[in-house]
DNA sequence: TCTGAAACCGGGAAACC
DNA sequence: GGTTTCCCGGTTTCAGA
């Protein structure tokens, strides 16, 4: 299904870095007419190898200073109904279903400390929780692009 | 400093959902004119409230289907050519310094658990690593853009 | 800081190699 | 699949409010 060569890999590289860079100029530095990159972008994008074009924004910037990393084990019978909240829940960046004793891996922006409080009080008063342990990100070495929503 | 008002929330967010969105149409969207909208996403880019316009792409597409979540323990004296290595490395996604009795929280991103094996024993060659524990993600409910790099 | 008009330039389609 | 050409439309700038 997936066909991709090295020249999608430096279209895509170049978009990844600057995603408004002109075709042209990407044309230029891999080495093709503007055209056919335009047409690899199009395919890339229609074979779902590029999800979508986005911008990173900075969580700081716009008053989502803390990273929480929360562990949470939920109770069997509330896993869908976890899994539907997490994936609607606009403080959660992520959220992994993991191998281990805890059953899930979240990762919350808020505001300030209150805000987790306030997350794992709501959670827990959803009986989404049946225990959890919370770890703060002090500093990132290297980030994921980030998202409001 | 951060100077934002809730049409400055509204473009962020049509630009997150497409980055490639027309100014014009944000512009019908928020109910301002295309320059006023231009703008404000250069002065949303020059402030840093946006910090590049990205591609979120499908790690799965690229070939790196597996994200290993690695709690790790680095030697003290090793934590600078820790945060220098993680900076860099490829499959690296995120790293966070974070509280509690393990020091750092990895994102990796590989092909196969084989890489998750070669990624721990070079770590601990570079004396990079005193202990660590891994967990696998076995699905996401919910996930950062992921670019490749 | 916004609007509206004008200039410019990049993207998308067509025809062909 | 690739290139070149051409046209449409979006971005950008500027004058004015």
């Amino acid at each position: 299904m997936t066909v991709m060569d090295d020249l999608d890999g430096k279209i895509i590289g170049l978009l990844v870095e600057d995603a408004r860079k002109p075709l042209t100029e990407v044309a230029g530095q891999v080495g093709l007419s503007t055209s056919a990159v335009n047409e690899r972008v199009r395919r890339l994008v229609a074979q779902g190898v590029i999800r979508r074009f986005t911008v990173d924004a900075s969580p700081e910037a716009l008053g989502l200073p803390v990273l929480a990393l929360i562990w949470a084990a939920v109770p069997h019978a509330r896993e869908a109904a976890f899994r539907s909240f997490a994936a609607t829940h606009p403080g959660i960046v992520e959220c992994h279903h993991v191998t281990g004793v805890w059953s899930y891996l979240i990762h919350l922006r808020v505001a300030d400390l209150a805000g987790v409080e306030t997350f794992l009080t709501h959670l827990k008063s959803e009986d989404l929780l049946e225990r959890s342990e919370t770890m703060l990100a002090l500093s990132t070495v290297r980030s994921a692009p980030w998202v409001p929503r």
